[in-house]
DNA sequence: AACGCCCGCAACCGCTTCTCA
DNA sequence: GTGAGAAGCGGTTGCGGGCGT
C-alpha cells in the first residue's frame, strides 16, 4: 500500500485499501466519541488518513446502518425513478433508499442500468441503418427523441419543464425533461421502455 | 493450468457548497 | 462582506475476482 508524505510536518498519509486494524480504530473512536471533525478525528484516532478518507470509509462501509447486498428490484425501479427525476444526484437519491450509500448508488447505476442504455442505443443506432429511410424528414420534424452522435442518446418529451436534467451518462447525454411520452416512435426510448428491457434481462439472468 | 479480458466495487481526486470567525 | 477551513458531492481510477479461451 502506498504511503507518502503530505505536509511540513512530515506525517505519512496512507492511501488505498483500509485494513481491519484501521476500520477497528474508527469505529472505536466513533463509539466513544462521536462523529466530529473529520481531520482532527482521523489525527486523533491516530490514524494516518485524511479526514476525508475516514469520513468516506465511515459513510460508505462502516456505519452500522449500512445495508449491504444486492439491490432488491423495488430499490432499482426507485433508484431508476429518482434518476429521471434528478439526475446524477447520487447523495440525493441515496437520502430516499434507507441504508444505501451515494457510492453505492452510483456504482449501481454505472454498472448496470446504464450498460442497458448502452444496449439501447446500440439497437436504436442499428434499427435506424436498418430503416434508412426516405421520410425521414417528417420523423425529424416530429421526433422527441433525436440520436445524435455515436455517443449520445436524447430523449425529449414535449414539456420543458424542468430546469436541469441534463444527465450525462459516461458521455451518453441523456435529456429527460418532464413527463415521459408512452407512444411509441422508432427513435424515441421511453424510461418505461428502458426499465422494461432492465426488468426484462434481469428476469433472465 | 495459464493467460487475458471484463466487471464490480472501494477509494481517491478535484470541485463546489457550507459554515463560521 | 469575505476569506479560510471543513464537509459534501460527483466523476474517475485501480485493483481483485470471476469467467472464458
Amino acid at each position: 500500500m502506498d504511503k507518502r508524505t503530505c505536509n511540513s510536518q512530515d506525517v505519512e498519509v496512507r492511501k488505498g485499501p483500509w485494513t481491519m486494524e484501521e476500520d477497528l480504530i474508527l469505529i472505536n473512536y466513533i463509539a466513544n466519541h462521536g462523529e466530529g471533525v473529520w481531520n482532527s478525528l482521523a489525527r486523533s484516532a491516530g490514524l494516518k488518513r485524511t479526514g476525508k478518507s475516514c469520513r468516506l470509509r465511515w459513510l460508505n462501509y462502516l456505519r452500522p446502518d449500512v445495508r449491504r447486498g444486492n439491490i432488491t428490484p423495488e430499490e432499482q425501479l426507485l433508484i431508476m425513478e429518482l434518476h429521471a427525476k434528478w439526475g446524477n444526484r447520487w447523495s440525493k437519491i441515496a437520502k430516499h433508499l434507507p441504508g444505501r450509500t451515494d457510492n453505492e448508488i452510483k456504482n449501481y447505476w454505472r454498472t448496470r442500468i446504464q450498460k442497458h442504455i448502452k444496449q439501447a442505443e446500440d439497437m436504436n443506432r442499428l434499427s435506424s441503418n436498418i430503416s434508412d429511410q426516405p421520410n425521414n424528414d417528417q420523423q425529424a420534424s416530429t421526433s422527441q427523441a433525436s440520436i445524435g452522435p455515436p455517443d449520445t442518446i436524447e430523449i425529449y418529451s414535449g414539456n420543458n419543464n424542468n430546469n436541469n436534467n441534463n444527465n450525462n451518462i459516461m458521455g451518453t447525454n441523456f435529456h429527460h425533461q418532464g413527463n415521459f411520452s408512452t407512444e411509441t416512435n422508432e427513435n424515441i426510448w421511453s424510461m418505461e421502455e428502458l426499465w422494461s428491457m432492465q426488468l426484462l434481462n434481469d428476469a433472465t439472468n
